[in-house]
DNA sequence: AATCATTTTAACCAAGTGGTTAAAATTTTA
DNA sequence: TAAAATTTTAACCACTTGGTTAAAATGATT
């Protein structure tokens, strides 16, 4: 149990902690008795709150979204040109994913190993419509405006996407690879909003026409 | 057990077994039971073979890179341009990760799970330094030439590994916001690598000057 | 036919798993 | 202080886990 959860619920307590052990174990590596410890508390008082492990489970994999499904539903279904959209998400996401960083390894890990699981729980998240068609027609219109420049719509988002979340899940790799340490890695990733951003401006943005 | 194994040695099909359990489960998730059952096998015969689980996940994990590790070190400490490495580093990593899709998520499962094991595996396989030094200062030359546009090389190598890696990790959410399924996915990843060298080139190469 | 490596069968084990329970102890609330 | 909610202790259960073993069966080599 970390310090500043001395005061907290011992149910959320247990949530906290059963989501550090699912995070750092994965969902079969976690044991029961290794949330109660890091929680705290004992095994009886986890069931006494929490049926069994797999319900534990289901809660804290959907509250990974409850943040974050909604806000990029506003930033999709919204007003704003395509590289508004794109800005705003990368800005959004990386935000979250700065808090949370051990968060994307594991639920690309649950969604891969399970992914009727995690689309009836997203899905249900959803306030309407997923807005993702009408933002790719978007895109495409804006090609045909002469805005951006022509490309696959999906490998558009695709890369945006990439340079946003992998990061986050190639830490060890990356560091390796950058020669830096996990200091040195986290001022980049602080930085990574203005360099994602001009990077892909630069790729795809078209220089407005002089109308004047 | 695959048909087209039939013929294996038991060695061998214990050991493709072994990896399609450990992708598919993780190293915790992973039962020798399991193992056994798909590589068409009895449990006795596991451990006649190999000592414990331990040690066949260890075999598993480092076979994951035999193949990979050489390639990278001959690419980045090798002759060629920055786009040129970049471009054959793509290329090789595609090819890769297209024939085994599964691997990165495990790779970085395990990677982020036990750091040290990892590295301690990887580097003996290197036939000398990492040329990743290098390269990183290859890349600050040719932005003082005014090859390529100036940025963080570390920026810049991070995009190129992200776009590159992360569909394959992905698969799930982004065939969701895409709005496609498996096949139209698959055929996506096949013309990645255009897209991916188009993308990078309009965004970091500049227009040689002409000295004619 | 005899020898050797391979493979199966069918047990078994100790340790750990998730899960449950009853009772007592403690804290909070009324 | 009495009642209610919370938490602990400590035991227990059925089941699964990785791992081992002995014996028989099968196959290949000579």
């Amino acid at each position: 149990m970390l310090n500043k959860e001395l005061d907290l619920s011992s149910k959320e307590k247990i949530l906290n902690a059963a989501r550090r052990v699912f995070i750092r174990n994965g969902s079969s590596g976690a044991r029961m008795q290794e949330i109660a410890d890091e929680a705290g508390i004992n095994k009886a008082l986890l069931h006494y709150y929490f049926k069994n492990k797999e319900g534990l489970f289901e809660l804290v994999f959907n509250d990974a979204f409850s943040e974050f499904i909604p806000k990029i539903h506003s930033i999709f279904s919204g007003d704003g040109s395509v590289m508004e959209k794109i800005e705003r998400y990368v800005e959004t996401h990386l935000e979250l994913l700065i808090k949370k960083p051990d968060l994307p390894l594991f639920v690309l890990n649950e969604m891969q190993r399970e992914p009727e699981r995690f689309f009836s729980g997203i899905l249900s998240k959803m306030p309407g419509a997923p807005p993702f068609e009408f933002f790719l027609k978007q895109i495409e219109e804006e090609m045909k405006d002469g805005k951006i420049r022509m490309m696959n719509p999906r490998d558009l988002w695709m890369n945006v996407m990439s340079m946003t979340v992998f990061p986050f899940i190639g830490e060890p790799i990356l560091k390796k690879f950058l020669i830096i340490n996990s200091e040195e890695y986290r001022i980049l990733l602080t930085k990574r909003k203005e360099s994602i951003m001009i990077f892909i401006k630069q790729a795809v943005l078209l220089p407005t026409p002089n109308n004047a």
